[in-house]
DNA sequence: CCCACTTACGCAAGCGCTTGCGAAAACTTG
DNA sequence: CAAGTTTTCGCAAGCGCTTGCGTAAGTGGG
């Protein structure tokens, strides 16, 4: 068995509240006293028990981490990221990879309401579950949206600013002298997809470019789906010049689609992807990419939520952060 | 305020002790009585606190895993099933990242120590911690080791069998004809890595190829570790035909050296890489490699564990499984 | 040197649940 | 139908910790 704080006063010769007050750091113990309990928990390398301790307390220092996609390099970052942060501040991650199922995310949901975490930071994900987690929130919990709108700015969020990232990424191949851009965005029931286009018609608009429907093309998330995004793409009308994707995976199925087929980046079809990881500096040729600052999105939301556990609902806050235009070869066009 | 046991006693006209088991499903309750507690329950939405169910039944439902490298695409995958087992069967998943740190491992492993967790599954990583792991596991909890060696067989394990997967890859290139086969390992204070080694040297004896000593090479697992490893190799006398690297980041970098070089693959260089996965299928040529089965991989350790936490110790056992080689163009002679 | 004030510590309740034990009630069976 | 057996349920202790409150000891000023 486990040794506890029992054990420790008995040895120390005090009171439990005493020990409790001594490791915890609070005032109401003498120097002395504290010092000799600290030496003596050392020595017996005492653990406190957490769950006793968050029963308790009412604390368990556990936030629950909602991954929408685990296949998603740029998620995995922000949870390598949330998971150092935690780390440094003494928090535990506990994983609840969602795969965009609201059955899923409502089964993990229960982490929250059974107080068995002191919050919950989701990342990315769908629309579907906000009314839910506002149930939850409203049981007073802490929760923080990472790249995930809701139909109201309930939640302390932070946000990348997706409809700048595409219309600076439309305005690039617009320079490069591009004309026909094609969008291949995430699922629509996905508001910040609906971002995405937003930044791409006004783009377009700008320049005076005429916006074809056909053009907007949605799909899932995955390297199939890229793939065939490409496929029915090029069955239309309006043949694009160039493609920008606003998703990991389907960027990748989309490239290899245009290769597959013969056609060559730059020269047949630009392509602007997303995301700066190691598949889209890899892929030849390697491709120009909206990048988003994920180390940072991932401090600011754990910090947030830091907040918002110890202080409460008042700082609510939402921040958005700007993705930047990453140019490579992908989307230079060569010949002109 | 959460709605707790004893209220749903109340409401039901029962003692908590009746509501606690209707809700656990154990014997020692009416049908009737059972039914309208789950009723009651079910109504009010009622949530378990996991830690006070915890704190009295000594089980969390949470197990620890450890993980020793993020950037990983591998064990990325292998977490991904084993969220994916955990969910199935009602259990948590604690990430831990410990990046290859004792320091952090230990840090972690106090989770396992204060009863947090009823488990941690070690996925990869050095040897060094296995004092400190072997410490923790004797004041009895469940550790499951996943492609992790220690001195001892003394944890319950589930290995991919390197030693094999390097032969079959020295095999094969030795059939297409190579003959200066360089290998490209991981650290050396991390056992498996040993193996890899053997299984090469196996090989080549059998092959009755002379065994050259220039042409092993570890190095860390990253795209900078194996670029540099390349430039260095190519430096030293005899020059290899062909390059085994065990690394998944590694071998990516060791690719883009070549490149870089300006050499062609498999012309120049054949390459069998690690890990088939994304980065490996999308890069060009496409790399040979050898494949670990990681959903097996991750389900064997899980339901190990699983065993492990209910059954005690009596049932540990190591398992080891077989790694495959998949052919793809890097490592097919092209003019012989 | 006494009173007011601060500081150090112990007491005990309580966090929400599980579980061993015993009593009462409901069944058996000869 | 009595005695034994089984089932159903409540009581209360306890998991290991935190915290409000009360008391004893220590401090300083008049």
């Amino acid at each position: 068995m486990q040794i506890t704080l029992k054990d420790i006063a008995r040895m120390a010769g005090v009171a439990e509240s005493t020990v409790s007050r001594a490791l915890n750091d609070k005032k109401g113990v003498g120097e002395e006293t504290k010092l000799k309990i600290l030496k003596i928990a050392k020595e017996h390398n005492y653990r406190p028990n957490q769950l006793a301790r968050g029963l308790a307390a009412k604390k368990t220092n556990m936030i629950a981490v909602f991954l929408s996609e685990m296949d998603s390099p740029s998620n995995i970052e922000i949870v390598k990221h949330l998971e150092a942060a935690a780390e440094s501040e003494d928090y535990q991650i506990i994983l609840c990879n969602t795969n965009n199922q609201e059955e899923k995310e409502k089964r993990y949901l229960s982490l929250l309401e059974s107080n068995q975490v002191d919050g919950a930071i989701f990342i990315g994900g769908k629309l579907v579950g906000s009314h839910l987690l506002r149930a939850s929130f409203s049981s007073d919990n802490s929760i923080v949206l990472v790249n995930r709108l809701a139909e109201e700015n309930f939640f302390t969020s932070v946000l990348t600013d997706y409809s700048s990232g595409i219309y600076q990424a439309v305005k690039h191949l617009i320079k490069q002298g591009y004309q026909k851009i094609a969008l291949v965005s995430g699922p629509k029931d996905n508001l910040v997809e609906e971002e995405k286009t937003t930044g791409y018609m006004e783009a377009l608009e700008e320049s005076e470019l005429k916006l074809n429907h056909d053009l907007i093309y949605s799909t899932e998330s995955s390297r199939e789906a890229g793939y065939n995004a490409f496929l029915k793409i090029i069955e239309s009308e309006v043949i694009p010049d160039a493609f920008i994707s606003t998703k990991e995976l389907t960027t990748i199925g989309l490239v290899e689609a245009i290769k597959m087929g013969g056609y060559f980046i730059p020269d047949d079809f630009a392509v602007v992807g997303y995301g700066d990881n190691i598949l889209t500096s890899i892929i030849e040729p390697p491709l120009t990419v909206l990048s988003e600052p994920l180390a940072e999105l991932a401090k600011k939301s754990f910090y947030f939520l830091l907040k918002l556990i110890n202080d409460g609902l008042d700082s609510q806050k939402i921040e958005v952060l700007n993705p930047s235009l990453i140019i490579r070869d992908s989307s230079i066009k060569k010949y002109n």
